[in-house]
DNA sequence: GTTAAAGTGAATTCCACTTTCAATTGGAGC
DNA sequence: GCTCCAATTGAAAGTGGAATTCACTTTAAC
């Protein structure tokens, strides 16, 4: 699976005449192998910590990069922080966010969907698309 | 109802032994007679036409004021500003939100509530509240 | 190898609040 | 009504994360 990212964001860059250059490998590399919601901010400590020679502005840049070759999405979760996850082929799901510890974990249900699509077609809204988030304590924080 | 939220928010002034003054009356009242959903600076401009002297911090502190008693809540439809919409007694809705317009319309679905609920249950998952947005067209700016 | 376009990152700016602080003002007790 | 003091106010300064600037570097296509 990161190698099918390595090669839409290849393809991406190319097709846009973008570069290939080694701080956009070590980011995305460094994206790819990370929890799947990550903040700017922590994305570009942890490349300090092995690249010292790469800047905000460039992690951030990247990110956005990411997002416009579909690769990643950008969300946020009320703590102020744009975080960026990654995007699954086809997949769509909602979260979970533990208010306690802060986790985050995906669910899907098509009949949530559905019903949605429904009231949103009743009034002759047309959705493109949807956040929904379920705030509270998750089961590890509750035992 | 203007009358039971001024009712409110005096009592809450009087309980926490907070002082009533002429800013408070005046950006309640006109917090009241407003768009459901308003943000800081809506607020503060609609205010300055008729009283130059209210400054910006408080109306912003009033309505951080209006949100701990009740009256008002916080929200945030991804615009990166707060907007306030007002609270009725018992009534949870969700929202649309016009990508086009950028009205905000109002619904409520205890079906998808109830789903909401089973799902997190399933993961052990205790919700203490949600947020759902439908993003997209409203009928007015489509036809 | 040359070169022009693209990319980089330290520093700065932007922006939507948030807090500070000196001056002002309710209001409880005389 | 008058005093006194904590609460309030608003101009201005501060914050923090996002977004942009700008003076170099790198790339990649000749």
């Amino acid at each position: 699976m990161k190698r099918a990212k390595k090669k839409i964001f290849a393809d991406f860059i190319a097709q846009r005449g973008l570069k290939s250059t080694k701080q956009r490998d070590i980011i995305l590399d460094s994206f790819l192998s990370s929890d799947r919601h990550l903040s700017i901010e922590e994305l570009y400590l942890k490349l300090r910590a092995k690249h010292s020679n790469i800047g905000y502005a460039t992690v951030y840049r990247t990110l956005k990069l990411f997002a416009e070759a579909g690769i990643a999405r950008e969300m946020e979760f009320g703590d102020g922080q744009t975080r960026y996850e990654h995007v699954v082929e086809g997949e769509h799901h909602d979260h979970l966010v533990c208010t306690r510890c802060g986790s985050i974990e995906e669910f899907e249900n098509q009949t949530i969907e559905d019903l949605q699509t429904q009231v949103a077609a009743d009034r002759g809204f047309l959705i493109e698309r949807h956040r929904l988030e379920l705030y509270g304590v998750c089961g590890k924080c509750r035992s």
